[in-house]
DNA sequence: ACAAACCAGACGACCGGTCGCATAATCGTG
DNA sequence: CACGATTATGCGACCGGTCGTCTGGTTTGT
């Protein structure tokens, strides 16, 4: 087999991977079970990945690449400052998720509450893209902040940990109340109020 | 066997089920390992529970039990305003879970991420507990509005959703980043700030 | 013809759940 | 009260299924 097929193979699995993960969680979801939707015998998992293990370590990088792209541009967006950009970000979450019918939410929160203490390497991988995506959101905090829309006595890093803790936690609130209420409300508590200058 | 003893041991069953769900998560956790250490044959754990889901959805409401009694027992200190209240009631929380080495974190929390949305049986004790949970919270925030303490100008049901959602990311943070500092942090933005007059 | 890559199937372990047998408790009768 | 018959209960062994992982025969490419 080509490298390239190969390489394409790989990106199918982990695709799948992060569906059935995102929908099941980690332990709920059998190697068979994404091997079989992308037609890949069960006997080649191994000379993609090391391991079960290392195979979700490798969903969570792959599943937080999108995120940052589309933050990223939001905040490349001249029209938007800081502030406005992460609004808008998350009113486009909030729309998808609405769509989508509550279902999962986000896979390193998941992954977190349910391998985040368990796994070593997923939990290597959790930091890295956690902090990935927290920096993103500091920086749009801070623009926000030289900009003069954001309160400048609170650091950008707390304010996006702040938020990024919330909006997490208003994920699960989603799952079972199967609303996007809770999600709405902690934008608005905290990007129309809490972080506004004073 | 008594009525009695029956319960004792159904009462046991729920305790190290707890732990465990706790520790491992749901699917993780098999029934054979919690019926082993409180010494119950496989065979007799139908005549506690209908399934494994149904034992979750008691275990569920039976970890929450204590947590809504701590912080009753704290609003009920005269010497201590609302807020105080619960900042001395998340205080200890912390300084708790600082000792067991920032392991298993909320079960409620746990769930939601794990199963909330595909075991409508556990959403439902889910929902409950977490109802309960908020509830006793608003309320200890709507005494610290009458006391003057917090202010007025946000519902005391949105700050308790917010506090408890920022608790939630915060304890998934904590799992990962092996540190209570994402609990200080939210407790102090919320508790020492935004909830504070203006 | 040979090496490398691939993959079917098997492996042992464990899952949640069931079932029939052994034991215990209750009852009927002398 | 004694004792066999009958019912109720407890529970170890077992069910079909699935898990993650491994191995060795087969295919492929050179």
């Amino acid at each position: 087999m080509t490298t390239d097929s190969k390489q394409l193979k790989k990106q199918k699995l982990l695709e799948q991977g992060v569906t059935l993960l995102l929908e099941k969680g980690y332990h709920a979801t059998g190697l068979k079970q994404i091997l079989d939707t992308v037609q890949i015998p069960k006997g080649s998992f191994y000379t993609y990945f090391d391991s079960k293990e290392q195979f979700a370590a490798e969903a969570i990088n792959h599943y937080i690449e999108p995120f940052i792209l589309r933050l990223s541009a939001h905040l490349q967006n001249p029209e938007l400052d800081g502030l406005a950009a992460l609004k808008a970000y998350y009113s486009e979450l909030i729309a998808e998720v609405a769509e989508t019918g509550f279902k999962g939410g986000c896979l390193l929160g998941n992954l977190m509450g349910e391998i985040g203490d368990t796994s070593s390497l997923c939990r290597d991988a959790l930091l890295n893209a956690v902090a990935r995506y927290s920096d993103l959101q500091k920086v749009a905090l801070q623009r926000g902040q030289q900009q003069g829309s954001v309160r400048v006595d609170r650091s950008a890093q707390a304010m996006a940990d702040l938020m990024l803790n919330g909006w997490q936690g208003a994920l699960l609130r989603m799952k079972v109340e199967q609303s996007v209420a809770p999600l709405q409300a902690v934008c608005q508590d905290l990007l129309d109020d809490y972080f506004l200058v004073r």
